[in-house]
DNA sequence: AGGATAAAGTGGTATATAGTGTTAATAAAG
DNA sequence: CTTTATTAACACTATATACCACTTTATCCT
């Protein structure tokens, strides 16, 4: 399972290295594309697949699930994990998500999703004042 | 799979380099024809091949269907890539697209568009702005 | 009509740039 | 203090594309 919070940097060639904790998990290759709250995304092969499936599958005669398809395969990219743990974030998708040198990257349970610094930080910060609308979510789905 | 997007040019003699990631999975022939939202698609033989069966299966009651259907036999044309992975673009179909020196190649599953820059832009922005239906739509297909 | 000329089509070369791999230095963790 | 992880620097490879050369087709003129 891919949890943790780290900080990493991007070098001039557009290289992220990853995680160490979360190599064993993706293996070789993954693929990159944009998430909600204008971060990254990154799902190891097997869960892509599955992703890809379903979008494939979206009724093309209706024109907004045609512009989610083509947005979400034409802003994914597979990616090799080089032999130093790094992969290479295309332009397209390091402009979305603002990237400057410093990243964050968090784990979320089957993903890791890599945040500009300031915006995770405002992203961190909303949440902590719903904390209360979070608490009853959570209660819904039986946390607790 | 085809995935990803691309900033390419076409010459002076209307040709245009495939992406060389996108050369394997192509072949060494391909199919051209338009798409949706004036855009053109490249498809691999063998997807061409069942896109053709299919587009014949469609049912007489779906007149909008058909019409498009027919269109975009009538426009298709078979491409070879050349040994520098390079296609030659119909003038018609490239007055379709409304080419410039400029085109955005986007994989999209089991075929290439091309888009001309700007309205690729266009189309991109709008669903970005939307992130309320890009939320709506990654939980329906269970992104997340 | 036949040849000369131009235009279009096709193939290839060269070069700048972007992409990739490797090594080494620095920082962090145990 | 040893080990591992991160990042910076460098060398090399592959790709995109402008450019040039040759072939074929079309056009014009005498």
């Amino acid at each position: 399972m891919l949890i943790g919070e780290y900080k990493h940097s991007i070098d001039a060639k557009k290289r992220m290295a990853i995680p160490a904790k979360f190599r064993k998990e993706l293996g070789k290759k993954a693929v990159i594309t944009i998430g909600l709250d204008k971060c990254l995304v990154v799902y190891p092969l097997s869960e892509w697949q599955k992703l890809a499936e379903k979008l494939n599958a979206l009724p093309m005669g209706q024109s907004d699930a045609r512009r989610f398809a083509r947005l979400m395969f034409g802003e994914a990219s597979e990616v090799e994990i080089d032999s130093l743990g790094r992969i290479l974030i295309p332009e397209t998708l390091k402009n979305y998500a603002g990237l400057k040198n410093k990243v964050i990257i968090t784990g979320v349970y089957n993903r890791l999703e890599i945040w500009n610094e300031e915006s995770w930080q405002a992203y961190k910060n909303r949440l902590e004042k719903e904390t209360d609308v979070l608490a009853e979510k959570l209660g819904e789905i039986g946390a607790f």
